[in-house]
DNA sequence: TAACAGCAGACAACCGGGTTGTCTACTCTT
DNA sequence: AAGAGTAGACAACCCGGTTGTCTGCTGTTA
């Protein structure tokens, strides 16, 4: 147990955690999925959709970037832009069948690589790590409430 | 304590540790570093320095990725590309004066951020944290033993 | 009920951090 | 002495984002 700085050991656990999430989508049949995809899916699940500039706030990039990542969503069937709901300025993101299936997929690759992780480390450990993430997530919440944003910085 | 995905608590939790972590250097006196940097000087604090292909393999990018980045580096006076080391294809990056007070001020920065987070959730927990982490990186070996590349994979 | 500030989004130009591709110089075998 | 392998430089390119500008819709104020 050497004395790794946490900055690090979370950099490296994190990129492991995303790369097998992301071998493990690609052997389900979505290939063409990137994290930042997984995330705007799940907005997009909300009820109501979600819109491009809400994308761009959760990601910490600007509408016309997250503008851009939807419309790869859409060209890959994930999600659909209805026109307007009430509100005309608005298209609001929903998700397709498609989208739905591969939320439900992430969702179950997480689940298999949480309880991977329990395997190796145990519960008590799982659960310590979760609270401490809680905790600092909780300290590093804006004046509105709200988490940082989901991209790194790099 | 909800169930929040752990590679959303991750990755949130990281960047809000990174950020930080940058703000905290700039208010040093070290504007310029990106996090990458970080990680090449520490390379380079090795005995002998380290190379431009040798800091490509860590970050997980090409060589030639590295040489940029490694210049940049260069042009801000925190490293020296020394000719010769006795194998003629070799430029061996090392260290400058700079180098060495900007190395020293983000182990310093990486330890009051840790404190703090072991004064906010308790060392016991941080502790379990780094029992995590450690494991699975460990379990996350390739066949030399190397850990896995530092940039994530966006 | 008209004016106007504010927001969602589209479109176009650009940028920067990386990749790809190619080349030279050097070293290590044999 | 020759050929395979490695470190690095240089140039062209790419792609995921930003910046800047514009239109159309909404909601507030008067």
């Amino acid at each position: 147990m050497e004395d790794l700085p946490l900055a690090r050991a979370l950099t490296q656990a994190l990129r492991l955690l995303v790369d097998e999430m992301h071998t493990r989508l690609a052997a389900l049949g979505f290939e063409d999925l990137r994290p930042a995809h997984g995330y705007v899916l799940n907005a997009a699940a909300a009820p109501g959709g979600t819109t491009s500039s809400r994308v761009g706030e959760l990601l910490g990039m600007t509408k016309q970037g997250a503008a851009k990542v939807v419309a790869e969503l859409e060209a890959g069937r994930y999600v659909s832009r209805k026109g307007n709901g009430g509100d005309g300025r608005t298209r609001p993101v929903t998700l397709t069948a498609k989208g739905r299936r591969a939320l439900a997929a992430a969702a179950a690759v997480q689940n298999e690589l949480e309880a991977e992780w329990v395997e190796l480390v145990g519960a008590r450990d799982v659960k310590a790590l979760r609270r401490v993430l809680h905790a600092v997530l909780d300290r590093g919440r804006d004046e509105n409430g709200d988490l940082p944003p989901l991209r790194p910085t790099w």
